[in-house]
DNA sequence: CTTGTTTGACCGGTA
DNA sequence: GTACCGGTCAAACAA
């Protein structure tokens, strides 16, 4: 798969091609060029398409509706997936990336130090990698340091950035300097605040709204579920993987994944209770979760789990110095769920 | 030999 | 204090 410098996608388009990989192309994402780029993010939370758009039409994807466009759109393109009406039925506008942004602003708005935090964790030497992921027994984020941060206040600004910089991916092109110029060097609080000036409307958002935790399912409206049917199952034992895909919110959510596009969010269920902690728990077709989600993960534990008639699988990143983890276990015949606990923000060296 | 998985033991949290 | 449960470790095993 020939695929331009990351620096040449509009966001748009880059979206779409990193999500109409197949299940085979999905393996490539190691080698996709974003890859050698610092920061990760999941399929899960900024798919845009469901493949039915042809290569030159990936970037399209905006309607005259949208505020955000990147780019304008084409006559008679119809968006199949009209994702922001489903995703945000008080904005009339199929823009696939306002989507994504909500989605993500979903798991970042949360957070009460977003855009007023002075701290600056990701440029400090030392601090980015380890204190990117707590521990699944970590419950009080921001009077309990993980045991490689010694400052509260770096989980505050981790989960704030986190979700930034995937932000800051987006509008990469235009400021490329949002990714690592050193190597260490991570977003900084001004470099999102650019970011969410090119999306004004998420920032908006991300100020105004409130956050997921008090946003009800019901809410972000489930995509249509009849597309869920074509897939293969495999046997109904435990999904045993060695990739999947990551990453996070700041917030306990459930993300249930089409068929037709394996990691578009078919919903998102808002938990009532402010989840301090970066925990999200995916709900997909196993036949997906099998494949890939860019990252590669060792599998250290299974457990069976009372109640629950297949195991649970236990996985770590392998990247140095990443302590993202995510158990994997069936939850029917053809559905896995997936809990990511903990971040990935691989920077480079 | 290397890499990855399996699996029983161990440990901590909780009721 | 104790039992249960879930998460992790690490030796054994497999590819």
């Amino acid at each position: 798969m020939e695929l331009p410098p990351f620096q040449e996608y509009e966001p748009c388009s880059f979206f779409n091609n990193f999500t109409c990989f197949t299940d085979e192309e999905g393996l490539n994402i190691q080698q996709f060029p974003f890859s050698e780029a610092d920061v990760f993010f999941p399929r899960a939370e900024y798919s845009a398409s469901n493949c039915s758009m042809s290569s030159s039409e990936h970037g399209a994807v905006c309607t005259p509706k949208c505020d955000r466009n990147t780019n304008p759109p084409k006559q008679g393109l119809v968006d199949p997936i009209a994702c922001s009406a489903s995703a945000n039925p008080e904005h009339n506008c199929t823009c696939k990336i306002r989507n994504a942004l909500e989605v993500l602003l979903n798991h970042i708005s949360e957070s009460a130090c977003f855009l007023s935090c002075p701290h600056d964790v990701l440029n400090r030497t030392g601090s980015s990698h380890s204190s990117a992921t707590t521990s699944s027994r970590d419950t009080e984020v921001e009077s309990s340091p993980t045991k490689n941060s010694n400052n509260p206040d770096d989980h505050v600004t981790m989960r704030s950035s986190e979700g930034l910089s995937s932000i800051l991916t987006l509008c990469s092109r235009q400021h490329p300097q949002s990714h690592a110029v050193d190597g260490r060097i991570g977003p900084t609080i001004s470099d999102i605040e650019s970011a969410l000036e090119r999306f004004p409307c998420a920032s908006a958002q991300a100020k105004k709204s409130p956050p997921p935790s008090s946003r009800t399912s019901k809410e972000l409206l489930p995509r249509d579920s009849a597309n869920r049917s074509h897939l293969v199952s495999g046997s109904s034992d435990e999904v045993s993987t060695n990739e999947g895909l990551s990453k996070n919110g700041s917030v306990t959510s459930d993300i249930a994944l089409t068929s037709m596009n394996p990691w578009k969010p078919l919903m998102i269920i808002g938990s009532d209770v402010m989840q301090p902690k970066y925990k999200v728990v995916l709900k997909c077709e196993k036949p997906y979760v099998v494949s890939s989600d860019g990252y590669k993960w060792r599998k250290y534990g299974r457990k069976s789990i009372k109640g629950n008639p297949y195991f649970r699988s236990y996985y770590k990143c392998r990247h140095i110095k990443c302590e993202a983890k995510k158990q994997v276990e069936m939850c029917g015949a053809d559905m896995v769920q997936i809990t990511y606990d903990g971040l990935h923000l691989h920077f480079k060296r």
